[in-house]
DNA sequence: CAGTCTCGTGCAAACGCATGCAGTGAGGGA
DNA sequence: TCCCTCACTGCATGCGTTTGCACGAGACTG
């Protein structure tokens, strides 16, 4: 292992017999240098294999043109497609993500951040995670953007991008009911999650539009197993829903499956199932999910252009909730 | 939005009435300060809110405690499981991710690794990526070590952890013979992968040893829809193959969706069907997919312990393939 | 031809921290 | 009592950049 001496700019502008101001500039887009100088760098730079050291860059100018991403889970499918979409969103703006999971406790998340913050991050983006108002403060205090995305503070001034939950539950609510189902249930996510409590608000509110109120209600947690659980307390019962509103799809696989394999019920013939999201998988003929759609590119791209502006200092106001639209398939 | 000045360790050593470097000891591990100096300076740091940017400790020390990933999609369960697992386990070592998608061509792993470089990070790891021997290269001269994940170069000595893919491909051949299965096929992934050619070298030595061959060949790349072109293929006519080994979960599940929806085959009746990696959907009720699973946690456990040698200063060579094991469930 | 502009360049000062070196004081052994 | 040791501390330097400032040389203008 030779050990290789990092090479720096003062070794590009010695080979092109100019200075490391020269050296400098013609690396900074906008900056004023002459094309035969930067010819004479461009070609010493090729021949050492320099690049500028962004660290370095990012102590002076105060930009590290990184953005940290903090994340709860990545089983849910949604978020693996929002990584993806984001992180491509952001390298073609040139920056890049840092990826912290936080686990659900608020203290961690607290730890997280304080973690991200040490890195200098342009931007943050909390995707499933919620901030104590405190933290919140903290990061403003350190002059760090930071946008919640799918999930809302009520109290703070935060910037959020989510969808119309309540109008999504308001769909969901309003096709089950369409389909003639009368003893409607739904098994909520995490309770402390605005995404939770917007669409239950919409569904609720959809369900006493039709003078209808909820025939049986459980919580999911937005887990798995939690949903698992649910769904066999819902439904292991001769008085069962005939229909039921999942609050996302990652559930309402798990609810789906309960239904059809543990409990042998025909979905939809039995119980009419919706969710929400839109995963990829819900597409998928196995399932073939009626559902809400989010739709995961244009809330990354909004949140990336709200992210992006607050980094160029003009002041932004959380976005209008982003449309949804109700999918059909053939669970409801 | 009151600029707030950054706070910076001479802030904190006024207030404390000591020097930087008092203060700099006193988050540095291991440092000497007594026991008086480092509690008055903690308590200074914490009146004023003061974190040691982590930038400027990187420009010194030379360790970002950055580690680059680079991944090339995430619509394979698999990759964010392991994504997942990867910065849990990295942050639990101090060390933070940053990730970079990669589309499939050569050039833009190019771009991105070198984008990477540029950031200092004290590591790479490359999943479901190959790396051109040039680029390689410049990893070594820039002093980064690189560890390949779930892919592997014949040539280079580069460090690679992948599961013992042969001797999976051949547990699928000796299982679906076990089945009765004469009329066995194969859906490829992307022959470009390491996985693949492994995978199917191990499941062609295990029909030999059966007396038996390919009874039909194709290619799914690795990707959902390629894989269901593949499958209409080999199974839309009469002389389809009674069984089929198919490259990995993801494209199984496509699979499937094809032969059951579309072609209305019994699985496993009419065709049986083995995967590969046992990801966490396998196991729904609605695929209930046997398959060859391979230890996320194992792979990403020693990809970090090598990784950390190798950045810690020991030389290490590639670890052994690790084992996989057959999660028979119920298309197979 | 003098004066004014503009463009390109180099110098040197940051940015926020770690660390070798030298120096201080206290404690302990002879 | 003297000297050595040892734990601690501050000074100053350096990490690899960017960038304001000053300056020289042309290029224009009148």
């Amino acid at each position: 292992m030779t050990t290789t001496r990092k090479v720096t700019s003062l070794d590009v502008a010695k080979r092109a017999g100019v200075s490391r101001s020269a050296v400098s500039r013609v690396f900074t887009p906008g900056a004023s240098v002459s094309e035969r100088t930067a010819s004479k760098v461009r070609e010493a730079a090729n021949a050492l294999g320099y690049r500028p050291n962004v660290l370095a860059r990012a102590m002076l100018t105060g930009k590290s043109k990184i953005i940290g991403l903090v994340v709860a889970y990545l089983d849910n499918h949604f978020y693996p497609t929002v990584l993806e979409l984001l992180s491509e969103a952001l390298e073609r703006e040139g920056y890049h993500v840092l990826v912290f999971m936080a686990a659900h406790s608020a203290d961690d998340v607290e730890d997280v951040v304080s973690q991200i913050l040490d890195y200098q991050v342009d931007g943050l983006i909390l995707a499933s995670v919620s901030l104590s108002s405190d933290l919140a403060d903290r990061c403003r205090a350190s002059g760090v953007p930071v946008v919640l995305f799918n999930r809302k503070l009520e109290a703070e001034g935060e910037l959020a991008v989510v969808s119309d939950n309540r109008m999504g539950g308001r769909l969901a609510a309003e096709h089950l009911i369409s389909l003639g189902r009368t003893r409607i249930g739904h098994i909520a996510g995490w309770e402390g999650a605005s995404t939770q409590r917007d669409r239950e608000a919409g569904f609720m509110e959809g369900l006493r539009a039709a003078g209808l109120g909820l025939f049986a209600r459980e919580v999911g947690d937005y887990r798995l197993p939690r949903a698992k659980e649910a769904a066999r307390r819902m439904f292991d019962t001769p008085d069962r829903p005939d229909a039921v509103f999942v609050a996302n799809d990652y559930m309402a696989f798990g609810v789906m499956d309960v239904l059809r394999s543990e409990l042998s019920l025909r979905v939809p013939d039995d119980v009419a199932l919706i969710g929400f999201d839109d995963v990829p998988s819900a597409a998928w003929p196995a399932y073939s999910l009626t559902t809400i759609r989010q739709h995961a590119e244009a809330m990354v791209t909004t949140a990336v252009e709200a992210l992006l502006s607050e980094i160029g200092g003009t002041d932004v106001t959380s976005p209008a909730p982003l449309p949804v639209t109700l999918v059909r398939r053939t669970t409801a």
